[in-house]
RNA sequence: GCGGUCGUGGCGAAGUGGUUAACGCACCGGAUUGUGGCUCCGGCACUCGUGGGUUCGAUCCCCACCGGUCGCCCCA
């Protein structure tokens, strides 16, 4: 019997997912600045969605997909990225006729690959995303970048690499596809097994081969940046002096490719250069995808969008040491003795949420003193004590943790005390 | 998919082919018959990842599998 979870995921456990949170509603209060809305798409989607999307050649596609057939005998896939499903959302729901172009949407998504797991990469990852369709402004390539750029700093990551590159047009990536094969056909017995294979299936991805990176036909192969057209150059050239007119820091790398098929002009990944950030460094990675609704069966329209690792993120924040600023405390704790009390606790407790106060009791049995030591425990502020003595008098003994003081409040001023204490005036610390 | 390494209580961590598997933290109880953070005392491993095998006997030896971890490939 094999009752953990599956092999490359994990459980978020509550401290955790409240790092988690703290994140996700940052970056939502960033995306609603940037007026971005949010899409959810299924968490499964059919099977030629990401062949004709992703790209059949594709690492992805060949090897990491979770595929399975319904009961209905349909292939499904649980969505490895997402921009191929709100790509196929935008076009099955006729996006592009909205008022408001282009659509800006960000989402947050499980994605699921099946791979070796190691540190930063599991077969079920979590990440934040962004796609903008119908314009290819340029100056929308610099936002997206600026986007995902601010939600790092805005998180206090400091140690940052951002990438960027152009893949082309259509006809300046042919011509470089050609003038690849030409280059690297004389050298291909010298070329890796993998590289072989790409050398006809798609030449490109030899270029940020790591075991082929030392070999002498690599230092003198054909640019991309060699290849593109004017209206390319242009583009890309526009994107650069976006950048610089936002300041923001960039590094032009002419062999970053992207595994991905749909991606052209465009290409940027957002690295991390923290000490001691393990192997795999990169946190997000996107580019423009114009086209891709076209494949995806819908009118020819231009897209750009990124996806962020939020696992990395996460482990990146560790890595710098951001500390993540969470809330532990407890508003009160309320500490009953015998069997009434238990009672009246419940009503009290019920009475004081429904006022807007956070309140905890005990559940266990545990006598009055673990009960105390409980409450230390939840970092409680005030301690609200109910036993015989105050139920004979219709008091609650209020004791204030920090400074120890206690004192006795009418039950039927609970409420309003309690409001007061911790509700009331910012004067309460 | 390939290679290295690891897998003992809730957590951290000793350990030996052979009767009761150290210790620390946490937790529970008591000293303190209604009050926390300190101290003291006591309690807390009938799967030592799982399944086989070797052996009179295995947590410790061998094999397989599962899982973690690091790296390769590639990516978030």
């Amino acid at each position: 019997m094999n009752m953990k979870a599956p092999r490359g995921t994990v459980d978020i456990l509550p401290e955790e997912a409240a790092k988690w949170q703290y994140v996700e509603q940052k970056i939502k209060e960033i995306c609603d600045r940037y007026h971005f809305t949010e899409i959810r798409t299924p968490l499964f989607e059919h099977t030629e969605v990401f062949q004709r999307g992703v790209g059949d050649s594709t690492d992805i596609v060949q090897k990491e997909m979770y595929t399975f057939n319904d009961r209905g005998g349909r292939s499904l896939t649980l969505r490895p990225e997402g921009t191929a499903p709100v790509v196929r959302a935008f076009v099955e729901n006729k996006l592009f006729g909205l008022a408001s172009q282009p659509v800006k949407l960000y989402y947050f998504a499980q994605m699921f690959r099946y791979e070796r797991p190691q540190k930063g990469r599991m077969r079920q990852l979590n990440q934040f995303g962004v796609e903008v369709l119908g314009s290819a402004d340029p100056a929308v390539d610099a936002e997206v970048i600026d986007l995902a750029m601010t939600v790092y700093k805005e998180l206090g990551l400091t140690s940052l690499k951002l990438v960027i590159n152009s893949l082309g047009d259509k006809e300046s990536r042919e011509n470089h596809r050609q003038a690849l094969v030409d280059h690297f056909t004389p050298h291909k017995d010298e070329l890796c097994e993998d590289c072989q294979v790409r050398l006809t299936q798609n030449p490109l991805r030899i270029l940020d081969c790591k075991k082929d990176r030392n070999h002498p036909a690599m230092q003198t192969a054909p640019s991309i940046l060699d290849y593109l057209n004017e209206e390319s150059q242009n583009y890309f050239s526009q994107v650069k002096e976006y950048l610089d007119l936002m300041e923001i820091e960039y590094v032009v790398d002419k062999n970053l490719v992207r595994g991905l098929d749909y991606y052209n002009h465009t290409a940027f990944e957002i690295m991390s250069e923290a000490e001691g950030f393990g192997a795999i460094t990169t946190l997000a990675g996107g580019g423009r995808y114009n086209g891709l609704a076209e494949e995806l069966g819908g009118p020819d329209t231009a897209g750009i969008g990124f996806g962020m690792g939020l696992e990395r993120l996460l482990m990146a924040l560790e890595a710098e040491n951001r500390e993540i600023p969470l809330s532990t405390e407890l508003d009160c704790y309320l500490v009953a003795v015998g069997e009434q009390a238990e009672k009246e606790a419940v009503r009290l407790i019920h009475q004081l949420r429904g006022a807007g106060i956070q309140a905890d009791k005990d559940y266990t049995g545990r006598k009055m003193k673990a009960q105390f030591k409980a409450a230390d425990r939840h970092q409680a502020k005030y301690v609200l004590v109910l036993g015989e003595n105050e139920l004979e008098n219709n008091v609650i003994s209020v004791k204030n943790m920090q400074s120890g003081e206690q004192t006795e409040v009418a039950l039927s001023d609970l409420k309003a005390y309690m409001q007061e204490k911790l509700l009331g005036g910012l004067e309460n610390e």
